[in-house]
DNA sequence: CTTAATGTGGAAAGCGCATTCCATACGGAA
DNA sequence: TTCCGTATGGAATGCGCTTTCCACATTAAG
């Protein structure tokens, strides 16, 4: 009690011993085997097992298993406000299911998420998830992130990638284009016809998604959209300030500036703001996503609303299924939400 | 390449047989052993390694070592908005120390902590942080969970808390009520009189902390909040949004209403808003943490900043560092932020 | 040239557990 | 009563890796 490190875990031999059994009784009783243990010994193991504190050593599990029942992800590029839905999503189900989940970020690059998977790999879990952050180019790295992957795969392990269409796994996908063409088209249909789009990084695979969405959204209600009108910022609120300040710039300015996300909308809004304009009668705003959050604020902003949380339960789900011969393909949609950040032009 | 799961991971033994030495040789080579090995078997045993795609089993070591190097949290209670900035420090702290750390959620509950550490615990992992959560009152789970929690730490494992001063571990403290103090003494400073006080649960550690850091700060300034001025509620925007309708019901209406946090904040703006109220100038609302997403929105709301994510960083810092006798003690303290929502009486 | 000190590879033991295999006890059929 | 099938405990083996411990050079010291 008085020098720190001093005791050692106590073992399963140790619980055996004073069960008065063999080691592989006590293990058969406190663990789920296919073989029966004597209801008094049972008993005797379990209470020796409380009294001593046992707690299995699951690496050692692990080790004589083959492999460990825990589940790993990695979180491509957190983005301190950010990062929560689908990280909870996953994590509250894996509450539900009783598991533990390994979190590692890898700094948002393919590379990175390569190593990443490897680190990852060393654990012998028993899912890996995938959340996020793919570049529009099949890079080098690319390669070798889906080549760990598939190894891994391979090896018996599953791996679930969530927004991610296209990749050779179980895949829950948010459709990007689809939510960013819906909501365009909800706002052709407001009679904005002038509208400016920040765009986020230009190598990112979502932004160009959401991108291609507004643009083709536009389009279908006859609303051109001009490349000039397309600005490539970061993927947060500050990318969305400073291009906020490039819209201002124009000559003929935007009647609905078109965010890649929630949080670029209000890096946007701060800064039409702080140029003394008045939202949305000066300029309206819309974004992606729906963070919670922001639902309160004003003026209310209007958003497609993703099913974040749920898609990263989804993805567990997908995790604790046994591995199938085709890649399975979760597909989840968004719907517009039309709050005050979007009053309509016609009709106001 | 065709059935799923047909092949075998590579051990640490194909490794030694293909670069033609022992197991022993390949081990010293490919991890930090103190004993050398020659130039030559060292550069044979990497390509080896490599040309194999040869991944340590991290759960064979930990087996073998005693103990594994990763870390694990416990948070309690996720918030899907909220869990993300402490969170997100751990995590990109972690990134920066080339660690995973294993994250599990507890109900929000004692007990669940108790048997969240506990199989926790069977990960022998390095450290275990603890973030958040606890209740007012000391209940036998919460012993639980410190005689847990202390067991690990007898078996050589670092256990640190945020957010939660009086354990015997290290704690990153951040001082909840001398930020809700500070809020309150300048809130006072600015001709408040009439406060309402959104207390969150009652049985919350961190939300009684907040509500006696209020009203010490009011009382500071001669400014008396009758307990019928405190209106507990849940520690979530639907919890604001209640509290508030509660609070309109009010013969005097306050000025000024004090919400444990931003999130109940907003909760409490929506509903006042719902009312027909204008904000600020029909009713002034503060909150505390800061959330990064809400300092943009209107009426800007004033608040505390509190340092989240740096807690987060420090706590990992904390768990990286040996273990010594004494339980260290960071404290982190927030700073108010004066914005829109509350621009005073008796200057306006 | 001998002896001790040092460096380095390999054999073997061990980490904590699951599991296969063997031994024993028991029940029922003949 | 004998024989076989079944149930269940325990010894032994193995999982992948680290770490003594030992053997064998080399080299430095005497």
């Amino acid at each position: 009690m008085d020098t720190p490190s001093s005791s050692t875990p106590v073992t399963l031999e140790d619980v055996a011993r004073r069960a008065g059994v063999s080691p592989s009784t006590a293990s058969r009783a406190l663990n789920g085997s296919s073989r029966k243990v004597r209801g008094e010994y049972q008993v005797r193991v379990h209470a020796a097992a409380v009294e001593l504190g046992y707690i299995a050593n699951t690496a050692a599990q692990a080790v004589a298993r083959g492999r460990s029942e825990h589940l790993a992800m990695v979180v491509n590029g957190i983005n301190d406000d950010y990062f929560s839905p689908v990280a909870a999503g996953v994590l509250k189900a894996a509450e539900a299911a009783d598991r533990m989940v390994t979190m590692i970020s890898s700094r948002n690059s393919a590379q990175q998420a390569a190593q990443v998977v490897s680190a990852l790999r060393s654990q012998r879990p028993r899912a890996i998830i995938l959340a996020g952050g793919r570049s529009v180019a099949s890079t080098r790295w690319e390669e070798r992130l889906v080549e760990e992957l598939a190894a891994f795969q391979e090896e018996g392990g599953r791996v679930v990638a969530i927004s991610e269409e296209g990749m050779p796994f179980d895949t829950v996908s948010l459709d990007n284009v689809a939510a960013a063409a819906d909501l365009a088209g909800a706002m052709a249909g407001l009679g904005y016809r002038r509208v400016t789009i920040l765009g986020g990084p230009a190598d990112a695979r979502t932004a160009h998604d959401r991108v291609r969405g507004f643009v083709a959204g536009l389009a279908e209600h006859g609303v051109e959209v001009p490349p000039s009108e397309v600005l490539h910022c970061g993927f947060d609120r500050d990318g969305g300030y400073s291009a906020a300040g490039e819209c201002l710039r124009r000559r003929v300015p935007a009647e609905l500036v078109l965010a890649i996300s929630d949080t670029v909308a209000v890096g946007a809004i701060a800064r039409f703001r702080e140029a003394g304009m008045s939202l949305p009668a000066d300029m309206a705003v819309a974004g992606i996503d729906d963070v919670t959050v922001l639902r309160d604020v004003a003026p209310a902003l209007t958003t497609v609303r993703l099913p974040w949380p749920e898609a990263g339960r989804a993805a567990l789900d997908l995790a604790l299924r046994p591995t199938e011969a085709e890649p399975r393909l979760v597909r989840m949609t968004g719907h517009v939400v039309l709050r005050e950040s979007t009053p309509g032009i016609g009709g106001g």
